[in-house]
DNA sequence: AGAACACATGAACACTTGTTCATATGAAAG
DNA sequence: CTTTCATATGAACAAGTGTTCATGTGTTCT
């Protein structure tokens, strides 16, 4: 019952343990991809350098343009999906469209991320 | 000193604080490309798959494909990139290479995205 | 040595993604 | 109402990505 793991490969049927686990912890097909969409808007260097932008202060968006020498297109471009995963929201105020992260989740993921890369 | 944030918009140089801040706080260009990069790994399903599985139990090559009904060539060529990212070891134990997470962000990132995804 | 199994790899291809350019919408000011 | 500033959007294009197919490498067994 404790017994170490025997290969599946040419004994199938032998650690319906482990596969019993996976089955019941793998979440279902349309929260898998759900969770790749998700992380797929960090793994863009323009989508992450407006996020960290917004993490310091809301913004509008020909401000967040200016601050990170993107043009005007591309980051509209870019709010728009992270709008669509629900990341950033925004409000009108005047002729301006200020930007602001929309979920607590942003920062941890982020934080996570980093302390990986910084080893 | 605690004033709003004045829009940048027609005003340059009215809103040092905050400029000063996102320039300190922000990474430099390479650290970011790694954290894109490192995020890029979780935006695939087929990654996330992999992953997933791992989570529970060390396992071959082999294995995994079997399990999740993917080609041992699919499988072998993403294992190759995640193994690039250190996010995945294998060690090799006869005739089969035994794949085990490398380390421990790999758990709480998923966890904080899928808290995010759902609600 | 040869056969069989486990895994890796390269080329080719379809598909996705991010930017630029041009243009459209929408609010505010003259 | 026309102009101007702020933002959105569509088309087009280059670059990146993931899979398949065929084949190569390495290990075990007889």
């Amino acid at each position: 019952m404790d017994e170490r793991n025997d290969l599946m490969c040419e004994e199938p049927g032998t650690h319906g343990d482990v596969l019993e686990r996976v089955r019941n912890d793998m979440p279902d097909d349309d929260t898998l991809y759900e969770l790749a969409d998700l992380f797929k808007m960090f793994g863009d260097s323009t989508r992450m350098k407006i996020m960290f932008v917004l993490m310091e202060s809301e913004m509008c968006v020909c401000d967040i343009a200016e601050l990170l020498g993107i043009s005007q297109s591309a980051i509209s471009h870019q709010l728009r999906i992270l709008k669509q995963s629900k990341l950033i929201s925004s409000r009108r105020e005047g002729k301006n469209i200020i930007c602001f992260l929309a979920d607590d989740h942003v920062k941890s993921i982020i934080a996570q991320g980093l302390s990986h890369v910084l080893e």
